[in-house]
DNA sequence: GATGAATGAGAGTTCATTCAT
DNA sequence: AATGAATGAACTCTCATTCAT
């Protein structure tokens, strides 16, 4: 509950985050978790409150580093195709280059029992940024009038499934572009 | 592990696939399957042998449902294109009027031990289909150059999203019209 | 949760009864109780819901047993002063002959998270006999005309009080003579 | 162990208290007892020994508060009868006044592994001038000639039971009249 | 004097599985 | 075919206590 070695802190988050990515959430325990980072069972009582507070810090810590990564886009002097475009582009290379963050999140968003539905704060979501970038694509006539979940499963599932599945860990930027063609015919309003 | 009684042995599986589509595959339990059927929890491994080939078999249950459904698309005289796009219609209809089969077979796919993954024998998966025709129509020039399972991701993922939130459980099939659109212009080769 | 091998259901009924007779109910656990039976702790499980449903049966066992010795003061042809005094006497001998019994019935009744607190179904309690005999006794102008609370406190634990630490196991009546009078005496209303 | 900073000292003494009182003895535990105080757990150990160290001064510092009540009646001029009769009044009044203490001292003194019992020290108990009073009362033929421990069980158990759930707060000393007529009948040697 | 960190023991509970009947 | 009984392992969580800083 309390934290001051901040080191072990985020050794056993790493090492939960880890567990999610390989084992899926479902499987982690604290148990587990603790024989990984060689302390015992009780101890990460001392950092976290409950099971669910440390999922959900580990939820926490991979969504701040991913909000980093797009921090760019906001407040830009883009157009809104030009940021709609460079979305899926740092999504993308974001993807490629934290294959797990991507996974973790959709896992533990994903959970039976999510730990983020009993979670009194609101976390400004992930998907929030990409939410309302995609609405006011439709308002403004440049992507398609459906519901804007559909271009966000698009765009997440296209990319996840790539960058798990196909794509190189060093690849050119220029490999992906067939694919952004794919998710950009997908989303965009055809003339 | 036989099934002389035929009824309980459906009744079984059609428990755990409820099971598996309200409360998630990870939450299913023996106690809980036996508790609904009402049955004694060791009554459940004289059909099964154990957890996973109960799983694998609810599993096997829904593909075959399924597949029913798609066979008239084989050995059709249609051109690959019809077929394609019939497929991505039938796809969407078979959602709509059983949306928990695709859910409870996506569900054990992607459990952490998937039975499907220890399992010795391999089961033409529900995709197999889909994915000979994707490969076909990348062979003759009509769709995308990319992974075939970037095809499929995305014909799957949009129907999935959008039978289960978006659809209204009647609704007539011109509602589906921009969807399929969307999905056809993401995976059809642009001229 | 079910029950055919009555034998092992009474033996934990018991042990768990000894063990809040002589460690107190704040001491019992389903391990120490397993250990002492002889099987294994999820064992318990299967005889009963919880830790807190077994706490209830042993309660009920005892009082069952408590209130078939009271019944023959019921329905009789006794005068209501009759009717008291014997409540009394009888309640001496059952406490001197199941001295455990009461220690145990008061001690659940007394536990911090009694599992009769959360009980749905309102069991007829075991001094719901007495509190009835008094509070006639009180309108019939015998009893001294104060809440029956403090009838009862006196009865309860001098009984009580002299049967656990003072009376001999197999004394005579006689010898609980000067004792009745102290209780009498204080409940009944004076000439 | 040492008492420097007396504050905090009678800080931890005065949240256990309340927690026993409140909760039961059973339910306190260091962790609570810390987060209320709001010092950390192993701040604890510097002013007691261990849990059954602080018990014992919980209980101590309560049995303090309540001899000094009592003291005026030691050595005193009065008839050995009045004595008596002042001791009930006293204890009447104490329990009215500070109704938490007496549930305290009871608590910890019917705890299942009681702090008191493996004291080396033998307390002075709270009940030892009573039972003075009451031997002597024997022996002078004013109390009935019984156990000792049962005059003091109506004593003590009809005044806790009057004060904790049947006097008002701040009723005046006539309402206890016909209770003390009660106790006094039950305890006094009939002529 | 005070705290954060750590731990082992023990609590209640659920589960998959086995076996005799 | 069906069940009751049994079990060991795993789970989350709390607790009293110790120790280095």
């Amino acid at each position: 509950m309390k934290k001051k070695n901040e080191e072990k802190y985020t050794q056993i988050i790493q090492v939960t985050s880890n567990l999610i990515a390989t084992q899926g959430a479902a499987l982690v325990s604290t148990t587990k978790v603790a024989k990984l980072v060689g302390i015992s069972q009780s101890n990460i009582y001392i950092y976290f409150k409950n099971k669910d507070d440390l999922l959900y810090h580990v939820y926490l810590s991979k969504l701040t580093g991913m909000q980093h990564f797009f921090m760019t886009l906001e407040n830009s002097s883009l157009t809104l195709t030009q940021q709609l475009k460079a979305y899926i582009m740092n999504l993308y290379q974001f993807a490629l280059q934290h294959p797990q963050d991507i996974e973790v999140i959709e896992q533990i968003k994903a959970m039976p029992n999510s730990p983020l539905h009993s979670s009194e704060l609101n976390v400004t979501d992930d998907t929030q940024l990409a939410r309302n970038l995609v609405v006011k694509g439709i308002d403004a006539g440049i992507l398609r009038p459906v519901s804007p979940e559909l271009h966000l499963t698009i765009v997440f599932n296209v990319i996840r499934r790539y960058t798990t599945s196909i794509a190189k860990p060093n690849e050119d930027k220029s490999a992906f572009q067939p694919v952004f063609a794919m998710i950009w015919d997908a989303i965009a309003k055809p003339d």
